[in-house]
DNA sequence: TAAGTTGTAACAATGCTTGTTTCAACTTTC
DNA sequence: GAAAGTTGAAACAAGCATTGTTACAACTTA
């Protein structure tokens, strides 16, 4: 199981307004030239940044800018906005242990916490970078092509 | 996204070889009725934990073994016996980018050492639990009911 | 030999991810 | 005000993965 393509489609979208957003309007169909991601889809992530208060759109006039500074934008901030395992988390239990057994009854609360931290390990990490590291190594890529 | 549920049921298949197997034959039908998971899918699980040198079963007789002392079993192993990550990793990529965009064309190479790195934070919180840890968990709960 | 069990293949059901079409609402420009 | 371009959103389809189910050969033990 797999964490969705739309979260690294979601900070190359990101990446690419904070680099291209001075020069020209960043529309959802240029994203989508640049992503190879369908314009909607684009539009659907755009959506969920909007939500989460990373990303301003406006219905009409094109081009999507940053709602804060790059440096304040983490990949945990973009992982958590566009993935949705806020409900049950990132690991699935299976769902029906029978009660009538000691393992059964109890191996949830023996692992829920394990799992847990199993998560937040995944998730500190991601809070280590930002996007402003990310647009720097992608400039620092560029220039030296 | 999330991780299959094929691995809390293998703990929880596991937990149960250990706690139980002393006393009585855990067969495949024993193991779904207490997860509460088919009794096929139970056989599978088995399959990929017995290819993972974590448990012993043979055909015809009845009675999964572990194929190694709990305490060298991390929950970590179990991870990686089930799912099948290992080709391309927990984070799925967008698979289309634009190599005529200077972003398109870099940003695969821009986060894949992050991706990496979360996915090893994850790896190795869950190295840090053994099976006997959970098993010696689980028994203290039972003996407090 | 009979009963119970494992290993495995094939198929169905369900749900998730992604793509596609469509259209109303909005902004900008002419 | 009209036209063109854009976003937001709903509805639906295609593809894939997960889980369950059925079926059966191969094996072990009594």
């Amino acid at each position: 199981m797999q964490i969705t393509s739309k979260f690294t489609a979601a900070v190359h979208i990101l990446t690419c307004i904070e680099i291209f957003g001075g020069e020209m309007r960043v529309t959802s169909d240029f994203l989508s030239g640049s992503t190879g991601v369908n314009a909607v889809i684009v539009r659907n992530v755009l959506g969920q940044l909007r939500t989460a208060g990373i990303v301003e759109t406006r219905q009409g006039s094109g081009g999507a800018h940053l709602a804060k500074p790059a440096g304040e934008i983490t990949l945990y901030d973009v992982y958590r906005a566009v993935e949705c395992t806020d409900d049950d988390g990132l690991f699935r239990f299976h769902e029906n242990p029978n009660a009538k057994c000691p393992v059964g009854r109890n191996i949830h609360k023996v692992m829920d916490g394990r799992l847990e931290a199993a998560q937040a390990a995944l998730e500190n990490e991601l809070k280590k970078t930002t996007l402003a590291e990310i647009v720097a190594d992608t400039k620092k890529i560029i220039k030296e092509e």
